[in-house]
DNA sequence: TTATATTTTTAGAGTAGTCTAAAAATTTAT
DNA sequence: ATAAATTTTTAGACTACTCTAAAAATATAA
């Protein structure tokens, strides 16, 4: 049986690869779950016993095939859960994570496999992030950065890469949300900020909002 | 803040008052978790200090107010849960006790407001039992376990006050559920069995069946 | 390439919850 | 009303997870 915590650290581990790739650190665990180095150290000789991880001292660590997919299949509750959450109970996508973190460990195959049914089997969260499938595929989505544009591009926000509030309120703010069409204006070199253009209104955003809003060139 | 093994201590005690009334026991807490009574000891302890329950050594238990308030809200997502994994993902009710245990958990007020409004304020669980109120009210239903009605009687089955999978199954088995109009026609004095009429057709039940049918006479 | 800084691990201890065995209190029965 | 049975509590120990402080290993930099 796997325990809250294991979950929790499978789930950080896969979180850190996706976003970074290669051999994940004993630190950057630990800065994911907020927690010591020390308690990291520990925890991943545990999950080495359970050959959840493929680890090595002082050398970082992967995910084994079968922690693999029970790090994805968390991940598949939680954006299923946030689907529910959103599309179901009418809750905004700023106020959908922090109960998603308890939903994704409830312990039923059945209960996800009828709530995929029951949300017809969407293909995306509420933020535009890919949900994975009951084989523990992550469909890629072909987007790319808004930092990362060319000047001049037009595309459209397929998705969020950051589920925090403060953000998510922000971008409503400027009236930015999936499926909002969006031209990059200008990329000031000083600070990496960048002119927009939505809904034929000119607007000015920080790069560290930028490369977190994933665009599909149109 | 609350834990979980918390929450279910709460949970048992207030389960047992509702049976039986009065103050609760260590053994019959230490009976309805499956632990021993030294852990139930131990625990009432820590309960107390938290000033959910009042409890005097070797004297037995009974929760105070802002315990009671805890259970019941348990109680009421409980029931909650069950009717939403019945009503709306299809689950049958013998399936849905032991996800509901976990769901029950789940720590979002506004969540339970949500779900509450999204099944439509429901006033029964899928077993017949009343669902609190957010205001913490378990309404009374008015009826009488089946064992304890005169032969003769003719009534109509409310709900089940057992939610364990063998039981619901076999009620199904019988053509038993929630809304069927049932006569006694017999009770057995040797074993306290019971002869019912169920849609024209006579059946043979146990008292250990009988007593957990709830009906309303007609 | 040797010293310094950083990262990671180990050591030792604390909390929450559990257990068994034994002691203490209460209840029941003669 | 006292002995026996039962219930409850205490004592001591174990697991899972966490922490801080110190030691060990690795990476960086003059």
């Amino acid at each position: 049986m796997i325990t809250l915590a294991e979950e929790n650290y499978l789930k950080a581990i896969l979180s850190i690869s996706l976003n970074e790739g290669g051999k994940v650190s004993t630190n950057a665990i630990a800065n994911e779950i907020g927690t010591s180095a020390a308690s990291v150290s520990d925890m991943l000789k545990k999950l080495q016993e359970k050959k959840l991880i493929k680890y090595e001292k002082y050398k970082g660590v992967e995910l084994s095939e079968s922690g693999q997919n029970k790090a994805i299949n968390i991940l598949r509750k939680h954006r299923l859960w946030e689907t529910f959450l959103v599309n179901k109970l009418g809750f905004n996508w700023s106020e959908v994570h922090d109960v998603a973190e308890q939903l994704e460990h409830i312990q039923s195959a059945e209960l996800i496999d009828r709530l995929d049914i029951f949300l017809e089997h969407p293909k995306f969260d509420p933020h535009g992030e890919p949900i994975p499938t009951k084989e523990g595929e992550i469909p890629s989505t072909n987007t790319t950065p808004l930092n990362e544009l060319q000047v001049n591009t037009k595309g459209k926000i397929m998705g969020v890469s950051l589920d925090e509030k403060d953000f998510l309120d922000y971008l409503t703010k400027l009236n930015i949300t999936i499926g909002t069409e969006i031209t990059l204006l200008e990329k000031i070199s000083f600070d990496k900020s960048l002119s927009i253009k939505i809904a034929n209104t000119k607007q000015h955003i920080s790069n560290d909002v930028a490369k977190h809003l994933l665009i599909k060139i149109s």
